[in-house]
DNA sequence: CATGGGACCTACCACTCGGTAGGGAGCGTA
DNA sequence: TACGCTCCCTACCGAGTGGTAGGTCCCATG
């Protein structure tokens, strides 16, 4: 049973820190939410920080296991990146829930930058630096130009799910859905001539 | 005076906001560093969404005038379009300070969606949509298309914006220094070979 | 049957929050 | 001199915060 209220706690905590931030979600509501006193969870987690470290934890694991099925899924290196940065423009609801919660992280870590909490991103920006640059090796691109090109289609992607019920909201969801197919094939092709062109 | 300390109540509140968001501050410490006390603050703004709104309207505004000028800067589309990212892109203290204020307007206003504090964002997305369909008229893209194509920019440099900091952080300054370059360099690349050959 | 520990509770603490009430100093105007 | 207005203050309030102290219930193990 522990472990099952533990991984309850997480979920919710997890989607209440993604949609309200971190100062703006009380341990108490997050117990609530579970059916436990703010007790209970404490019980658990011993503080709301420790808390929230285990979900950015949790978070950092799952991505990084993701990016090496990516590795795994085909010998192409074009073919990887679409389908890595596909998997990341992915609109499922887990999707989008944990880009806001990493974007707030990106936020909130200004101030308390370079802790090594952060350095979560480190790994996974590291690989994404090698995948691009295996694309063309013949040209040699630089690790400064493979970061600057892979983190150009990173912020396309996340900033894109990030925004998708405000621009709901604003355009109606018929128009977005059709900007939605139109994102993925132009971030393909983006991919494709941006590396097969040279610099 | 009023005027004055008007201002720079705005001014460091637009700072604190940026780094900490809206429940990270306190009228208080806004009032303090401004060298006030919180009921002196709340004599120029009678709460803290007040406040907020005030600081969230007058970034809206300057940010129309600089689209209107990017738009009077040339009358090349291509152009322009380099022109008006490049202006977006540029890493001053207090482009990355509001452009950070306006990511987190994107994340916590997913709760009060649909609110019309957010359509401030409407009038910039249009003109931004026309502005992409003036560069290729022959291919007639559709605003779909068009709205997917500048929203990919628009994320690729507002997340690369607020994340200089930690990647200088994660890289060291120089690195990133050589990223910036990279990036405006890259951003051009894909202005121009995205849209001049088709879909 | 005794003991211990996990799971969860009520009660409480010190503190911070946004906001109100009410006043006072300095000013321009009548 | 009297009045009112702007600007800003001290004092306070109720609600909510993260976290502590201490206790109860239950179940597994000795």
């Amino acid at each position: 049973m522990r472990a099952d209220t533990r991984q309850r706690l997480l979920d919710i905590a997890e989607q209440l820190f993604a949609e309200r931030g971190f100062y703006g979600v009380s341990i108490a509501a997050i117990a609530s939410e579970v059916g436990l006193t703010k007790q209970g969870l404490l019980h658990y987690f011993n503080s709301k920080e420790k808390l929230y470290g285990a979900i950015v934890q949790r978070i950092s694991d799952d991505f990084q296991d993701h990016q090496r099925e990516a590795l795994q899924a085909s010998e192409d290196p074009v073919e990887r990146l679409e389908k890595f940065y596909a998997a990341l423009a992915e609109p499922t609801e887990t999707n989008v829930q944990r880009t806001r919660l990493l974007m707030r992280e990106l936020l909130d870590n200004n101030e308390r930058a370079a802790k090594a909490e952060n350095w979560y991103l480190r790994p996974f920006l590291d690989r994404l630096i090698s995948m691009v640059k295996d694309v063309n090796k013949s040209e040699k691109l630089s690790d400064a130009e493979a970061l600057a090109y892979g983190y150009q289609l990173l912020g396309a992607v996340n900033y894109f799910l990030i925004s998708t019920s405000t621009l709901k909201a604003m355009y109606g969801a018929k128009f977005i859905e059709a900007i939605s197919t139109d994102f993925i094939k132009n971030l393909n092709r983006l991919i494709n001539q941006g590396l097969n062109s040279g610099t």
